[in-house]
Parts: structure tokens; C-alpha cells; sequence
DNA sequence: CGAGCGCTTGATCAGCATCAACTCAAGTGG
DNA sequence: CCACTTGAGTTGATGCTGATCAAGCGCTCG
């Protein structure tokens, strides 16, 4: 049973990507308070649903490895993604005020979370200041992340935003510095871009055969980070100036 | 004096949108210390700026009156408007993480702001809980508003959704019931939504000729509330059952 | 090995941006 | 007090971006 030894051995002491997550910047006292807390490790198989639409708030999840996607169904029972998540991501914040999931969530690949009791968190964050300072933090991020893919108009800017906040994210978690694996499918992401698949694909033609990127497979290299940023709207120099 | 003699009479308990704001669900201790912190009100004219992109976090904002826009200017000079605030809204939580504003903010109209200390504000949730766990509540229902405003992808489901979103916002303020008041231009408006202007009025005529809204200057009276939210995309219906 | 899903590519068409002109109301200054 | 300016809103003509339709390709997995 090597899955569950692995799974025994996680902690926010270990995890590859704390420093993203609410134990960062936390002293050893609140990580392994915060830790106690998160006892229960889900790892749901490739496209299970961790929670769905609807249903009450009673956890939020960390990943821990692998990712999901958000979504909701509409009138016309089309799927309609609204994020995507990769390790150290928190998910089901936004549902937080109504106790009541707004989105479901299912995952894209083989994918272990971390299970936060939310009322038992939100008692931890009264008594470690730390913690609710950080968590304050991820949430402002959120929003800062949330708003950014919106503000593409063609649907050039907003394909070359994604690849960026994509390319970001995927650095921030220091994987393979320039082959970045991407776990959804095309069709998800022009879903989430709110343009047709077949859009999505023409302008991954011409970033192609620009040298702009290399993909293959669902493996992308960036060739060019100034050229893919500045047919984006977002301006990353700013953005990073921030910090 | 009498603006002077207004503003000093300002406080949590009196405030008729404190239902929508921090003050919301606070016993009285909590409520008075909330309101010692609020001591600087500000009064700007309609047109002033509240902040600057890239200036310091000092403060949060609440609208106590009027109106505020956010928005950046992008690379080609184009002021890019992200989000109108109203009376009740908290003003600037999306910057906190980095501790300087990812946007500016600039009133609509002559407007009156809580002035909300950061730093103290931090210090505060952590020795009251219930003010925590409210403002937790309030950047969870932040991140559902904005994500509701960008999911219509045709135009005509962007315009019926703003005026879905600004008519419920309103309400829940209980002005004056089918008369509303829009503070921004249209020009503001399309922006906002990303299509041109001529696009957003010639939608705004055929909802006027459809008898779905009236409009006269600035001033919005809906007419069939149920046509106006199948034309959009945001399920208004399922969203009131959440709570 | 065959079925099916995800990706690729091209042809056609509609929705919306762009350009342009005009109305109307509210200042502004001589 | 009127001529001029300015900005917001209105309307129509034109063209491009991107959606839709259609068909073929090539993995991957049962």
C-alpha cells in the first residue's frame, strides 16, 4: 500500500507547495496547529468530483498535487468552467458567506487534497493571527487572479493571458522551469475563456508557428514570454512590480 | 456647516447600509469599536479620486453615499473599469496581499467614505471574532459578485446581467424600489462590460422597445424583471435560494 | 484492433466593433 | 443673452473577428 504511506506522510511541513498555501510565512507553532487540522487526505481518480454544486460548505480543500476544475451547469446544460486549480490553491472560498457551494468541482488528472474542517479553521484563525492574516491574503490574491483572466477583450488577449497566468502559476510552483504541463483539455480552456475550441485552436496555430510557443501533446513550452505578454492584455512587468 | 454637522453624526449604528457592510451581524461592543476605528470620513466631490493604482494600502473604504468606479489604464491609454461600488461596499480588499493598490478609484458622484484604518482593522479581527468572520463573509460574497458580472459571453447576456446585478444590489439597499438611479455613463457601463458603446445602447433600445426596461436620463424603472434575467445568463433564482 | 474522444482544419455566416454623422443638453465666455 | 464648445447619447453603414457547421485526423484505451 505505498499510495497510503505516501498519504500518511503528508503535512504542511513536507508539502512541496506550503509557501503558496496558508501555512506560508506561519512559525512552527500554527503550521503544526494548522496541520492537526488537517487530518483527513482525499485523492480522488482522474475526473471524480470533490464536492458538487449546491451542496453544503463544510470543508475547504488544499491541493496537495495534481488539479481541478470549477465549474457550474447552465440553462442549457452546457458546462461552464470557472477556474482551475493546481497545488497549493485553495478551493471553495467564494462559497464561504452562504454555506452553500456555488460551483462544482471535479478533477483533471490523479489528484490528492488536503480536507480543511471550515468551521474548525475559522476558530483556528481567531485564536493565530498569523493564520487569519495569511488566509486574508489568499483571498486578495483570489480576487486578484479572478479578475485578471476577465480582462482580455479579443479572443487573442485572452488566450495569451491564460498561457501567461498559467506560465506564472506553474513557476510559482517551480516545476520544469519551461515545459509546462497543461492537464485540462482544450476544450476546457476555450470553456473557461468563454470562446469556441475551434478559436482556441486557430490561435495556438499562429502562436505555434510564430516560435511564441512549442506544444505538443498537452505539454507547452514558452518560447517567447515578451512576445506571448504583449499580444495579452495584462500588463506581468506591473503586476510583478507589486511585489 | 451642515455638511460638517452630517458627517460627524456618521456612525455604524445609524448607517442605513451598515446591513450590508462589516457592521452587519456585530453585538454592540463589537459595533462601537468597529466605529471607534472609523473616525476620518471623507467627502469627495464627484470625480475625485479616492486612491491611485500602485499607492500604498493605508486604508479600506466603505461607501456611506454615492459612487465609485475602479479601473486601470491599459498600454494604449484606455481606462479599463472593473467595478462600481455603492453604498455599503468595502473598497480596495483585492490589494491587501501586496499592500499597494492593483487599481484606481475615483467617485461617480459627490460621495461619502468610512475611512477603515488597515492596520488597526487587522488588529481588530483578531481580538474580535465575529468581525472576522463577517469580513471573511464579505470577500467571499465579493468574489461571487465578480465572477457573475463576466460569465455572459454575447453582449446582449453581459447588459442584462449588469442591469440583473445593479437592479439586485439595490434593492438590497431598498432604495426607492423600481426607480434606480445609474450614477455611471453608458460609455462607463460598456466599458465595464467590455463592448463598445454602440453596441450597449443599441441593446439598451431594443430592451426599451420590448417593454423590459424604461430609461429616462439616468434614472432605470424595470419592467419585467422575468424577461430581463432569461435574456442573461446568471440564474438570479437559484442564486436567492443559496441563502 | 476498432471505437471514440480530442484535436485540426477549412468554409460560411452573424454578431459586434468601428467609423461617421447627428441630436440634445449643459456649460462657458464674450 | 446668444454663439460656441463640449460631452453624452442616438442612429445607420460597413467590415472584421470569431462562432458555427462540417469533415477528417490521430491518439488512447477498452
Amino acid at each position: 500500500m505505498l499510495k497510503a504511506r505516501i498519504l500518511e506522510q503528508i503535512s504542511c511541513q513536507t508539502c512541496p507547495s506550503s509557501h503558496l498555501c496558508i501555512a506560508a510565512d506561519l512559525d512552527s507553532e500554527a503550521k503544526s496547529e494548522l496541520d492537526a487540522l488537517i487530518t483527513k487526505v482525499r485523492n480522488p481518480a482522474k475526473g471524480a468530483h470533490v464536492f458538487h454544486i449546491q451542496e453544503p460548505v463544510k470543508n475547504l480543500y488544499a491541493v496537495y498535487s495534481g488539479s481541478c476544475k470549477e465549474y457550474w451547469i447552465d440553462e442549457n446544460g452546457n458546462e461552464c468552467i470557472t477556474n482551475f486549480y493546481f497545488p497549493g490553491d485553495l478551493i471553495g472560498i467564494e462559497s464561504i458567506s452562504n454555506r452553500k457551494h456555488l460551483f462544482s468541482v471535479s478533477t483533471l488528472e490523479d489528484t490528492v487534497l488536503c480536507t480543511i474542517p471550515l468551521d474548525a479553521f475559522l476558530e483556528l484563525m481567531q485564536t493565530h493571527g498569523s493564520i487569519m492574516k495569511r488566509f486574508i491574503n489568499i483571498a486578495s490574491q483570489k480576487m486578484q487572479n479572478d479578475q485578471c483572466i476577465t480582462m482580455g477583450v479579443t479572443a487573442t488577449e485572452r488566450v495569451c493571458d491564460f498561457l501567461m497566468n498559467i506560465t506564472t502559476r506553474m513557476l510559482e510552483r517551480s516545476y520544469n522551469e519551461d515545459e509546462i504541463h497543461l492537464p485540462m483539455s482544450q476544450l476546457d480552456i476555450s470553456n473557461y475563456l468563454g470562446i469556441a475550441y475551434e478559436t482556441f485552436n486557430l490561435i495556438l496555430k499562429k502562436l505555434k508557428s510564430n516560435d511564441v510557443i512549442k506544444l505538443k501533446n498537452k505539454t507547452m513550452r514558452v518560447l517567447d514570454i515578451t512576445e506571448l505578454e504583449s499580444q495579452g492584455r495584462i500588463d506581468y512587468e506591473f503586476k510583478k512590480s507589486l511585489k
